[in-house]
DNA sequence: CTGGATAAGTTCGGTTTTTAAATCCAGCCT
DNA sequence: AGGCTGGATTTAAAAACCGAACTTATCCAG
């Protein structure tokens, strides 16, 4: 798979494909760098808010609406002496995008990161085997990306 | 990992994540409906433009910054009779994504495609065999992913 | 009771980006 | 020359972002 072959318009179009779908519901900056906050852990309004540096308007809207498509769930967090206070924690909706966003960091590592170590890598739980994002068959077998072949529903 | 231990700061800063900086640099909705065409093959800067609907400005300006950047590369291509003009190409780099939107397209098909068979599915060139975005070992072997473990740079 | 601290969320006005429409410009053909 | 194509630019209005200030509610201490 040297290059792709040249088309004038994709074989899905974007009304349809579920791709484009995830794009105009997670794809803007402050949404994608709060999901990678809340993958990290990150619960509380005021943390996201001094993290990542979001203005405090852009970053409860963001919030309302991934609680709202069910990425996040707000739970009510309520330690003795101190008032309840709201948690933003991701569901399995949002938790399946894990995957996504480790091989994203796996990009920038390779392209962004200038050569350097990155600062985090991902293992498999009790061994010092790194894992990295890839695609597997049917029975767990890695398959290269060049082997891939795209199928349009008939 | 039925879930992810609050932090109130993620391990890695904003400023130092890989991540982040892959966001920054392609977490915006035209840029990655942008490269998801690129991905499918488109080329054309009225290609792109018609397919996406997106303003000719932004669309100027996104294919620069993505040249720039090193995602794709700008070529000049004449057809006989018919003057040279420029076709967007996905680079090495840029084409690295494209496990990274598949499997975001694979996220998309299962929590808003409604049920629906999705309209494009991947498979293994040569087989019927469906495949799927998964993280793997140095061997190749599936690691599930509630056994990724982040490591920090000591 | 009052006052202070905390923290989630809202308001407000200025700035920036996006948007739709129009226009420009260059290379090709007739 | 005129017309067409197609990539890029200009323009003004709309939308979103942004920083700063403010509001509100819940807790504790004096």
């Amino acid at each position: 798979m040297s290059q792709i072959p040249l088309v004038r318009r994709s074989p899905v179009s974007p009304d349809t494909c579920n791709l484009a779908k995830a794009i105009d519901l997670i794809g803007d900056r402050w949404t994608l760098l709060i999901l990678r906050a809340a993958l990290y852990g990150v619960r509380r309004f005021d943390d996201f808010q001094s993290e990542l540096g979001c203005p405090r308007t852009v970053l409860s809207g963001r919030l309302k609406k991934l609680v709202d498509a069910g990425l996040l769930t707000k739970k009510s967090y309520k330690a003795p002496g101190k008032r309840a206070r709201p948690e933003y924690v991701l569901s399995a909706i949002g938790l399946s995008l894990r995957p996504i966003l480790i091989g994203l960091t796996q990009w920038g590592d390779a392209w962004l990161g200038q050569g350097e170590a990155p600062p985090i890598s991902f293992t498999k739980a009790g061994s010092k085997s790194a894992i990295r994002a890839a695609f597997v068959d049917v029975e767990g077998r890695e398959v290269r990306p060049d082997q891939i072949r795209p199928v349009l529903r008939g």
